[in-house]
DNA sequence: GATGAATGAGTTTTCATTCAT
DNA sequence: GATGAATGAAAACTCATTCAT
């Protein structure tokens, strides 16, 4: 189903690839809707177990932040199709389900806002920094990595990509000698509210 | 389409909703897969574009680079579930057309890239950043605020989300004077090839 | 049609090849069935019209009937795609062209019936022939050269095709010194009604 | 299927008059074309398999001709709806069937043919006899009991048929005492290839 | 519990026919 | 008269779901 996409997959093609018939599937999932659901919370929960353990032992937040994003971006690597599944499928899913993974998506962000919101509050990171939406973009940038994988794999590996992606958050793309110049253009003015 | 994904329009629901017969969509198109492959690179294209037109008039390249994502973002947003299509349905297309898809993806991009790559050549953006995985970045900033619009719709405006994804980009998370401390863990080690 | 078979031929496809607009067609013909009906009484008339004239100038009831097979099998070679259709798409016709066709082929049979007759009359052919299966035999050979072209046109020429099916009605096949051996099942004795 | 051809018969119509589903046709056949190749060479296969039985048991080989003329008869006579289809519905079949088809309406033919090709070598039929041609015309006539039933079957019985023809195939039309007379228009001059 | 044959609603696609221009 | 864009009913085929064994 990872492979093929939700609809290119029959109920059929899933027993035959388990092993298994039709009819035991339905004895443990209600319609395919429900498999899917299984499968997609599945993946989501294991990003959110995989990443504490990978967490510990930092006590710099910016350390504990670059962990979690590493980790992040391996458990996708290695469930890369999968990864696709929740992002492609939405329209597939069950309102109820779509929001339970919305859920896990933003604790599993949540995961890495905690050490981002420790370090601006240590000072390390800028004022203006949205420690939330920095945690987004990172997380982005791991489900980026299984998006444009058949870009990325012939261009950088995926330690290179982590290790350029965290620095280019981190430390930005613009020589601190030149960054006052063009603080007009990057004001964080209108950080807030839709009102 | 765009609202309901390919698998959930059926042509009927297609002519229904252009307030035609099924049948004359069949006299434009091949088949559905051809009305999606229309659709979705026609949408691409639309990107293409707008972002010249946007962008001319800047001699600075930082500011050029700032202006076409700010248009590309504005342009995304105006056309929100068709921006999804072309990330949602890449299996559903014949590889033909995924291969151009791909293709003015990528062109888009390249539009992005050149002025990183100009800041560089200028001296304006630090060495290590890689000009195309900078604008690749930047583009994924555009497809994001499309895909987690649910989430980010009432946190943020379509304007803080530009100011803010470019500030960050820029002039990154980390304040100046905390940097160095950073600087081992940030190293472009890895940056470079697969084998 | 003829070549593609009536349900392999949409109208548009008829349209385009006579170079008019489907809208004209319609203007000449009530509809496919009718077109069909045009086609294959067309066919069978011209069949119709060309057995008299070669049959003329011939006294003798044999050769007036060798004539007429000869000019049968000929104008079905001709004509070879078009003999196909009456066969072949009786179930698409409406009765009432399948009665007229039915008739035509009656009409044609009838006309090489004639002679057999008068050469069972003059004591030229067996009392025992019936005349108009004879020539519903000769007919039946006519459109098997249509039928069986596949296989027939590179063993035997038309020429020697008609020669050889004429001989072996008129003198059969067995050696006049061994027919009588076999008179016991060759009898004429169940000919009659089915009533 | 046999009743209203090929095209006339849907999918529907065939799961209804079978008593289950469509979806259940499907599990035995790939598709229509699928289902119509089964028939068709069921049908023929069966031919196949009542020649030699019938023909069994008799040393002469004009009796053992006659014998399989017959049969071959009789079993058309049992399904003649399906004796059609072979002949009616070639445009419809997929190349390979169609191939196939041929291969055993030749088969067929040859059974009839082993017996002819007998009698000549044995000196009772004619030298100028082509068994193949023969046997050829024999299964035509066979088949042609099939395809104009319409007509024959209230003007002849089936028994008479076969006595009918077949003595015209043997002894001929013309009596002996007139053959003479026309050997020069039933000359088997043309007979061989098409060079 | 486990199976997989059977179901039939729903989907894509075709094409005879119409009718405004 | 002539056109061909537009229609929509009908056909082939798929597959999620059920249920007798």
């Amino acid at each position: 189903m990872a492979r093929q996409g939700y609809h290119g997959t029959s109920m059929q093609d899933v027993a035959a690839d388990a092993g298994v018939s039709v009819g035991l599937i339905y004895r443990y999932f209600e319609n395919k809707e429900a498999l899917l659901a299984h499968v997609v919370t599945g993946i989501m929960g294991g990003y959110l177990r995989r990443l504490p353990p990978a967490m510990a032992g930092f006590d710099d937040p910016v350390l504990r932040l670059r962990a979690g994003f590493a980790a992040y971006c391996e458990v996708i690597d290695e469930h890369r199709p999968g990864a696709l599944l929740a992002y492609r499928e939405g329209k597939s899913m069950p309102a109820g389900v779509l929001d339970r993974v919305k859920e896990l998506e933003l604790e599993t962000t949540e995961l890495l806002a905690d050490p981002a919101r420790d370090a601006v509050a240590a000072g390390i990171m800028r004022e203006r920094v949205d420690p939330f939406l920095l945690a987004y973009d990172l997380s982005i940038f791991g489900h980026m990595w299984a998006l444009k994988h058949w870009y990325l794999t012939d261009r950088i590996t995926l330690a290179a990509y982590i290790d350029q992606q965290f620095a280019l958050c981190m430390s930005g793309a613009i020589d601190a000698e030149h960054e006052l110049g063009y603080r007009h253009v990057m004001s964080p003015s209108a950080i807030g509210g839709n009102a």
